[in-house]
DNA sequence: AGCGTGACGAGTA
DNA sequence: ATACTCGCCACGC
């Protein structure tokens, strides 16, 4: 895909085009992006999308929990209404409340169809 | 070398 | 549901 950016390490790349390649309303924990390349953990990804995450959807690449990025909840908030991202039911939800991620939906596997997952 | 910290995650209280 | 602990791995001091 695209190999732009050659001053990113190896690692952070992989981890960027995992980001692209989650589809629009579909999301991947830091976790699930990990063990997908198999390589790293959760806080590593973390690490590569706090660094250069603004060069991808990273509105996409999620907490397991399911909140949304502190500082970014707007902005986050704004894409998942925008692409249909299931988000949990807000019944109750106060002023101060953002709503979370249905998570049971909109976590992504990482397996599209008719294609294969990976080499 | 140790120690704290973080866009994490799961378990326990 | 919130708070805390521990395991995890890379970085910076």
């Amino acid at each position: 895909m695209s190999e732009d950016l050659p001053d990113l390490p190896a690692y952070a790349e992989r981890v960027l085009d995992v980001a692209e390649l989650v589809p629009p309303g579909r999301v991947m924990t830091y976790g699930d992006v990990a063990e997908w390349l198999g390589e790293g953990g959760p806080r590593q990804v973390g690490r590569v999308m706090a660094l250069y995450g603004g060069a991808v959807p990273w509105w996409r690449v999620v907490r397991a929990d399911g909140i949304l990025l502190p500082g970014h909840e707007v902005e986050a908030l704004g894409r998942y209404r925008e692409e249909g991202t299931p988000l949990r039911a807000a019944a109750r939800q106060a002023d101060d409340h953002v709503p979370r991620l249905d998570m049971r939906r909109a976590r992504w596997d990482g397996s599209v169809h008719g294609q294969d997952a990976h080499t």
